[in-house]
DNA sequence: GTGCTATCGTTGCAGCTATCAACGATTTGG
DNA sequence: CCAAATCGTTGATAGCTGCAACGATAGCAC
């Protein structure tokens, strides 16, 4: 059925299928994954692991926080934040306290030098958010961003609150 | 310096940080991972890997494709394509063929029934995404849509050609 | 022609990560 | 005071990813 099974060699670069290309959940999973791979790769060469990030961001918000809802906040295995409030802790950016009115609990919050790393990690990323999505004027960045958070609130609701409001 | 180390437990679902709500790259993130599980999931429920929509996809724009040039339209490793060709083949999509022209490659094209089974996989992604971007009104979709594509040929160059005529 | 090197698909391995069960400590409720 | 649930932690297990190595084939130098 295949005349001449011959591979055409023509093309220079091997793009993705067009199918997958119209595709807006495609693009938004392959862009994603790119950002995250961008971030992460940043961040460690200045020491951090991307999680770190997303810890100390949430911990530098004020309110205190138990290990079981910052892991539930990033849809995180408890057990996988052991290890890096561990490794937080042992750096001196976060502390780990017993919640005296339920001794089971432990109290996380974000030390001074631990608001200075954090500045600095914020700086990094957003450093590249601006390189990332540099093809788009800042009007269309904002409208993106409005319909990343209305997409959120509906199909990852731990993603975002939707009181944009203040 | 904590007063008194106690954390509230008054908020009914924890929420990510504001912080990293309002960064675009994060919902980038979050939102393709969503889809890409929510996908997986849809197809595994019908018997699909949810590559093996991608390399169905490929396969069914026509050009006569090998194994390394699929892998990387598709960032694979091309050891990893060999188990997805394999199982594929074994369920008669696709066919694997030497190319005469160099018998080094094998030449992989989609069959009939594969088509047939690419028209069903595309059209549970095709409803996935009817409701994962509900939220939006067409107007909104469609402008999504050209963004994530100019980010794409910008931050993922493999991934969209960016020739949109015809 | 004869080697030398590069490429293609394939196999197998080794490291990493996520996921889950189980545990001690503690709280809650009967 | 006992039983069940919760919290953080540890450990083990399965699965995936990327990498090196291999046989087969092609291209190139001479």
């Amino acid at each position: 059925m295949n005349e001449l099974a011959t591979a055409d060699t023509s093309r220079p670069v091997q793009l993705v299928a067009r199918e997958l290309a119209n595709s807006s959940g495609y693009l938004l999973a392959r862009l994603g994954l790119a950002f995250k791979l961008q971030a992460t790769e940043r961040a460690e060469a200045s020491g951090f692991e991307l999680y770190d990030y997303s810890v100390l961001a949430i911990l530098g918000e004020g309110s205190r926080e138990t290990q079981a809802t910052i892991a539930d906040a990033l849809t995180l295995d408890p057990s996988r934040l052991v290890a890096l409030l561990d490794s937080l802790e042992e750096r001196d950016m976060v502390e780990r306290q017993r919640d005296p009115q339920d001794r089971r609990r432990h109290v996380v919050s974000i030390t001074n030098s631990g608001r200075k790393e954090l500045a600095r990690v914020r700086a990094i990323i957003s450093q590249l958010e601006g390189e990332f999505f540099a093809p788009l004027d800042s009007a269309n960045r904002e409208a993106l961003h409005t319909m990343l958070a209305a997409l959120a609130t509906q199909n990852d609701p731990r993603c975002c609150p939707l009181d944009d409001e203040e």
